[in-house]
DNA sequence: AACCTACACAACCGCAAAGCT
DNA sequence: AAGCTTTGCGGTTGTGTAGGT
């Protein structure tokens, strides 16, 4: 609708997804001064991004820590524990999975678990539309699955992986194993890359 | 071969909390 | 104490791709 005011000083705003050459000076950048004000950083790399989407980019993809793809068994099992806990708290649930970030995480909850407990309540003729949990997510929406799962008493081979995670030896719920690790270049590439430029 | 649909993932947006002056 | 800035989070949307018809 309106145009917001643009001055001349209004550098242009770039969106949508990062090139190669954005992610190299995002990670040489990083790796010469580290972190610091985001906003500044993109100004001082010479980004033409808000400090908000080099943060986020440097968070979920650029990070030498960061993994990615090929989601484990356990790591499924532990994200639907502790959703079934706190809900959709997934920064808080990414902590406990070490190199996984909480958009990651979101995302697969989204597009796979979430799925296939719809699924699952088919089965169990489940409709919990109504209920939500404490933390306002509908949490109980996995009931149909969880009804056997008892956090404390957690172990891998109970009737949990009968039900939902069959699914996880399904190969329709492992990605492919290089599937969601391209992203045009692989991230060892740009870190292989930031060295060589790199001081 | 072309088109359609569903899926998976990357990125953006808005809001709230935290920190700083 | 108040206002401003920055960060962090969760929800949502956009886009590319694979599979099906």
């Amino acid at each position: 609708m309106e145009k917001k005011p643009c001055t001349s000083q209004d550098v242009e705003v770039r969106k949508g997804p990062w090139t190669m050459e954005e992610d190299l000076i995002l990670i040489n950048y990083i790796a010469n001064h580290g972190e610091g004000v985001w906003n500044s950083l993109a100004k001082a790399a010479g980004l033409k991004r808000t400090g908000k989407s080099c943060r986020l980019r440097w968070l979920n993809y650029l990070r030498p820590d960061v993994r990615r793809g090929n989601i484990t068994p356990e790591e499924q099992l532990l994200i639907m524990e502790l959703h079934a806990k706190w809900g959709n708290r997934w920064s808080k649930i990414a902590k406990h999975l070490p190199g996984r970030t909480d958009n990651e995480i979101k995302n697969y909850w989204r597009t796979r678990i979430q799925k296939h407990i719809k699924q699952a309540e088919g089965f169990t003729g489940q409709s919990s539309s109504s209920e939500m949990n404490e933390h306002g997510s509908s949490s109980s929406h996995i009931s149909g699955v969880m009804e056997n799962y008892s956090p404390s008493s957690y172990q891998p081979t109970n009737n949990l992986q009968d039900h939902a995670f069959t699914a996880v030896t399904n190969s329709n719920l492992l990605p492919p194993p290089d599937q969601s690790t391209e992203n045009y270049w692989s991230i060892e590439d740009l870190w292989s890359m930031q060295l060589l430029n790199g001081d």
